[in-house]
DNA sequence: ATTAGCACTCTCGCTCAATGAGTGCTAACA
DNA sequence: TGTTAGCACTCATTGAGCGAGAGTGCTAAT
């Protein structure tokens, strides 16, 4: 059963005034601030319908209406209009991501910046899943006699590194052979396939030293790999919520922290998510049952994808948050396009001790 | 002017029922737990005593007494002894710390886990600051035509690694020059040197094809070994203070979050303190001045040294938290030795796009 | 010097009534 | 038949008032 034209004005009013001062509202401000032209007698007739049709709840008998999840649904799929961001917000987003385009990592966490910032919740980024990432090369170099570094390149500029200490020296010969093997046996395969084991382990052992090099080896390249899959997630902004009415209570203040201190968790949660700009509101979500949870993917390379994401109470400006998060991950698509003759695919920093 | 005897065991006898219940303490409950053999009425005069000299407070009339940051301060220094672990407290250090010692980020971020698991406090752990570290190599590596790799390897094994994509091809012979070249020119030198340029950058460009090579490699050089001087700083327990009686009202939890949330802020200013166990309580802190904050250090390879520490409120268990940060710094700087026969010095996970 | 006794202070939790916002219903109206 | 005015009713919130309890500070006795 369809809700009339009236009904949905006043829904949308509901929506509206209840985002932006977080009370309940009740018929005769609704009646006062958007002129419909009726009384607030009949406003009260059509809220009581809209009650009983679960868009709206009650907090108590005498105080106004709140919107239901079910009300936000509605809102979020037929009634909000895009919204276009102001010059200033534009501006702000483009000129931070612009600084660090270079660096990878660092562009990925100035997003979650951008974010937390321009929508005053708390937000995260996230590098892209590389289960898909294909291996370029690999590379054995020489420290010093017993250590050596394990050098992973995948094939869209991905590196990882790892130091290994031997227990007995190595040869340069070997080493150059061995880099030559494994990069032989694995280069286009992609990291999920070389970890499942789908790919014989052997990639020769001709002489004795490239047996034992390869011993080693092997295990700190399994997990190295392991490691590259690991995804890096970036929160910025937890402290807002400090600010909305909802978080007063330290209970409800506390569970919201304690989500993102588990970060594997969440990480996990968040790539499980469908690509696009992707909005669960309250109890559609199955933790956090009182947040509402957006989140958006950018490409990098075309390819790889990577993912931003808001979180806060259900009560949000949809309409705005979703319009910066489509801005704001075009822009980032933008800079990792690759073929572009701008610089790009450039990298972050990974260190090690 | 000195306390007696009896008014040092009745400050002791305050602090540490202070820190147990949080709560004021009264003359009498004080004569009534610690039998000192004196009543409730010359407690309260000596308490009165106390109270002139600064030892104590008094949040209102008819309240027991608290103890001040002056007597936490006199504790730390005089009055707490060393504490043993407990047996389980030392197997889950040693099993966590060892689970992972091939690893070397991974064992910091566990570090900080273990310190807030057993403390029930908000920890933290940061990798060695790296401006003594010294360069032992730099290398080159060819992706494609355009993109290569570039690598920064320092003598205790950490290594950096950047991603380039220049506008123009380069050649596999300039490859190899500037790689070498700028080995000589750097091997030996500390992070800290090369950036405040005391070294002249002219690594030689006797080749065309070098000179505009080494123009687009510089840059990223630079920037990449500033990139090395960055501390990782990881946070655990964050969420814990919430269940301590101190942080029960909203203001004061947001104001301890927020502390965290300027990481690089919070790394600078843990920098910058004294190495070995160190304690700074309330007012002794410019900022964060009604917590206490513990730090201590270990060592890697006996030269570089990081940082941990556990922040929480002026009330907390002086005596054991402290024995647990020597423990575990201890435990830390034997995992990071390098000379040793077990595999060691292993390393982090540095990725990048 | 120590202690017992006692008046005094202050917080905390409770109840109670007033306030006010907002509803739901009924009856009048167009 | 849909809309509206009017009014009784509900319920959270606020603040005052009161009693209980914990603890001190002072005084006088030991």
């Amino acid at each position: 059963m369809d809700l009339s034209e009236r009904q949905l004005q006043i829904l949308q009013a509901i929506i509206t005034d209840y985002v932006e001062n977080a009370e309940p509202v009740g018929s005769r401000s609704i009646a006062k601030k958007y002129d419909l032209g009726v009384s607030p007698a009949t406003i009260r007739n059509e809220m009581s319908d809209l009650e009983e049709m679960g868009y709206l709840t009650h907090p108590h008998t005498s105080a106004g209406r709140v919107p239901s999840d079910k009300a936000y649904r509605l809102y979020v799929n037929d009634l909000m209009k895009k919204k276009n961001l102001s010059a200033k917000d534009k501006r702000m987003i483009n000129d931070r991501l612009m600084a660090s385009r270079d660096e990878f990592d660092r562009t990925i966490r100035h997003a979650a910046e951008l974010l937390s910032e321009i929508t005053h919740l708390a937000s995260f980024a996230m590098t892209p899943a590389t289960n898909e990432e294909t291996i370029s090369f690999i590379r054995l170099l020489p420290v010093d006699e017993r250590t050596l570094i394990l050098m992973i390149v995948g094939e869209s500029g991905n590196v990882t590194n790892t130091t290994l200490r031997l227990n007995v020296p190595y040869t340069q010969e070997a080493l150059d052979l061995l880099s030559k093997n494994m990069t032989v046996s694995y280069k286009g395969r992609t990291l999920d396939d070389v970890l499942k084991g789908e790919i014989i382990h052997d990639v020769g052992s001709d002489i004795e030293a490239l047996s034992t090099l390869k011993g080693s080896v092997m295990p700190s390249f399994l997990r190295t790999l392991e490691d590259m899959l690991n995804v890096n997630l970036y929160m910025e902004g937890m402290t807002n919520i400090f600010n909305l009415p909802e978080y007063t209570s330290i209970d409800r203040a506390r569970d919201f922290m304690e989500l993102f201190a588990r970060k594997d968790w969440f990480t996990q949660k968040m790539l499980a998510r469908d690509n696009g700009v992707v909005v669960t509101i309250g109890e559609e979500n199955d933790t956090m049952k009182d947040c509402t949870l957006i989140t958006a993917t950018y490409h990098v390379d075309g390819k790889l994808v990577g993912k931003i994401g808001v979180i806060g109470p259900t009560r949000m400006k949809y309409d705005e948050i979703t319009s910066i998060m489509e801005y704001l991950t075009n822009n980032l698509s933008e800079c990792f396009r690759l073929p572009g003759s701008t610089g790009d695919g450039n990298a972050g920093d990974k260190k090690q001790k």
